[in-house]
DNA sequence: ACCCGTATACTCGGCGCCGGATATACGGGA
DNA sequence: TCCCGTATATCCGGCGCCGAGTATACGGGT
């Protein structure tokens, strides 16, 4: 069975061991270090599966068990070069093909008319509220990145997900103007069906 | 145990059992008609574990076991109260309050460095040309939708969705120009990496 | 009358993911 | 010296999800 590439974990870990090899553990501190849990999720259990997976598929391999003092036993993996391929053509597809991911608030948004108008407009107004907050905490940590020192390069995920979050509370404004002013096409039949 | 809202599948049961009482397979077939399964991912497997997760917790109920000819038995399923507040209560959730998702495109752009400048420019340019193609086919499928007298309510999340494809098509298209005239911060460095 | 492709309706085994549990070591305060 | 909170490092049981499999019925062609 060739690796499937379910868990973007797995990425993390191939990247990560590609600088130097670490053991899961200290994976997952550079990770939270880092500010990567951010973008990929982390989860210990999920990190001892996806290791284990890397292995079984020899993308990695463990180079030692080290034993300090008489703490637990700890395995530390290096990437194999079957690893760091796979590494480079994972991202190369990541990026190059866009996937259907579903995202919740194009299910929620889908199902809106159930909602009375009201409270609708209240909801959208809502998220609109959540939105700005990110984008605020997101420019003050994209000044505080700059301010460090560190290259565009290095935070470019942030800057995409800035442009996202703006167009996302542009649509959201115009949503709710135009469901406050019964603009949106069908506002009528969704009043009505609401009394 | 109190329903964990995981599966979007589980909402678009709850919303389909309140038009009228259904069976699973008669729900996927509707999903289909509807293109909502572009929206929420449908699985026949899951389908079945969502709906006994529901019954489960009482928010649906076996209606009736029909069986028409020789064809295998049919469970009809029908919301109950409980089942109605949940959808209403959850759909508010869903849309007011926007949910950290990991996106795998941010997973990917994060370690773009670890490419060529040249590479990188040739997917995200790769990506570019899929997003300006969907975005096209959106048009096209708006069009005929607005043609067949639907009102706008009804393709809502066609919209949101469309405009999140301009704006990543917006943002990729300048990363490409940052990429290829070297003006995205720190490129000196990565070129420098990767001789 | 027979065949077979498609539609109908559900079932099941496996696997990946999650989050809480486990076990030891270290360090600082009373 | 004792205690306990925190850090280190991994393990494991359960459950939800997936997709391929199963079994019957219908209907059109020859």
């Amino acid at each position: 069975m060739t690796f499937k590439r379910t868990n973007p974990l797995a990425l993390a870990v191939l990247a990560l061991l590609s600088e130097r090899p670490m053991h899961p553990y200290e994976m997952a501190q550079t990770m939270r270090e880092r500010h990567q849990e951010e973008v990929i999720k982390l989860n210990y259990g999920s990190l001892y599966t996806v290791v284990e997976s890397l292995t079984r598929h020899e993308l990695i391999a463990a180079s030692a068990v080290q034993k300090a003092g008489n703490r637990p036993e700890r395995t530390v993996y290096a990437v194999t070069d079957a690893g760091t391929a796979e590494l480079h053509d994972w991202l190369r597809s990541l990026i190059a093909e866009p996937a259907r991911e579903y995202p919740r608030f194009e299910a929620g948004i889908s199902m809106v008319g159930l909602l009375p108008p009201a409270d609708a407009l209240e909801v959208v107004q809502r998220r609109e509220a959540a939105v700005a907050e990110q984008l605020t905490a997101l420019a003050v940590l994209l000044e505080k990145l700059a301010g460090m020192g560190l290259p565009q390069l290095a935070w470019i995920e942030l800057d995409y997900r800035m442009a996202m979050l703006r167009a996302e509370r542009a649509w959201l404004s115009w949503f709710a103007t135009a469901t406050r002013e019964g603009t949106v096409g069908g506002y009528d039949t969704w009043e009505d069906r609401h009394r």
